[in-house]
DNA sequence: ATGGCTTTAAAATAAAGA
């Protein structure tokens, strides 16, 4: 099965490329990002068409995630994390899918730090390591994936002194990022890319896709039960260059049933 | 460059993104 992860900014927007990125690649399950709708807004039926049944969690304007399976319905676990009753933001759905317990996340970006935005971040990035320790403790073939709004090293970018400033690279950022990695967690895309280079986000701006001015920001996370059925993964890098694209391209993973 | 694009919401600008 391959489960994929994209941040699409704006499904309204990106739809007609988005049902095209379906059919052509056809992931068992896609997690996606930056729905930026309304709940009632969702467009299921476009799914359903090509045989995609869908669980959502959106917001007006910005954030919202969303779980697509083919064929299947996703098994809904939970939404929102647990450690903040004034966090309103759509950024967390979890659900099991084929026997496996995927959780699709939009971790906050954080900018500009320091300031009330990264404090969020960094927040957000603890309560989630409280929930990725109690998936871990079931012991089952799990998988985090989606925008974590971090780059792990400087391996990961196009150019570390042009990014330094920004909350993607800061070392509390990274050192979040790397307790996850510490708790058993492995990043697909490193382990079959451990000199880097791979990059999942290129900027609308200075012309960055053109000169692949890019950096790694969007990562999937397995369990230790899930990283033994670890067959390939990859980046749908084509996808970026196409008319009306999403400034991320997917990313996937392939494993043995 | 307190942002060179892009999206959303909504009716002209403003917020957010990374």
């Amino acid at each position: 099965m391959r489960i994929a992860s994209y941040n699409i900014n704006g499904i309204k927007a990106r739809l007609p490329r988005l049902l095209e990125w379906l059919e052509e690649t056809r992931p068992t399950v896609a997690c996606l990002q930056e729905i930026k709708t309304m709940d009632e807004n969702f467009p299921v039926g476009e799914f359903e068409k090509v045989g995609y049944k869908a669980i959502w969690h959106g917001q007006k304007s910005f954030n919202g995630v969303a779980i697509l399976a083919d064929g299947v319905e996703p098994v809904e676990v939970r939404r929102g994390l647990d450690g903040d009753p004034e966090d309103d933001h759509s950024r967390y759905l979890e659900a099991d899918v084929a026997g496996v317990r995927i959780a699709c996340i939009y971790l906050p970006n954080g900018n500009p730090q320091p300031g009330p935005k990264f404090e969020y971040k960094l927040r957000w990035m603890k309560r989630l390591r409280k929930r990725m320790r109690e998936i871990a403790a079931l012991e089952v073939p799990a998988v985090v994936l989606g925008d974590y709004n971090v780059i792990p090293e400087d391996k990961d970018v196009w150019s570390p002194p042009a990014m330094a400033d920004d909350a993607l690279m800061q070392p509390q950022s990274r050192d979040a990022y790397h307790r996850l990695l510490g708790d058993g967690w492995t990043d697909a895309l490193d382990l079959h890319n451990p000199r880097g280079g791979i990059w999942t986000y290129w900027d609308y701006q200075a012309g960055a896709w053109q000169k692949d001015h890019g950096f790694r920001i969007d990562h999937a996370l397995l369990s230790p039960e899930l990283a033994d059925r670890l067959i390939s993964c990859g980046v749908d890098k084509a996808h970026r260059g196409r008319e009306k694209a999403s400034d991320h391209a997917p990313v996937w993973i392939e494993l043995r049933d």
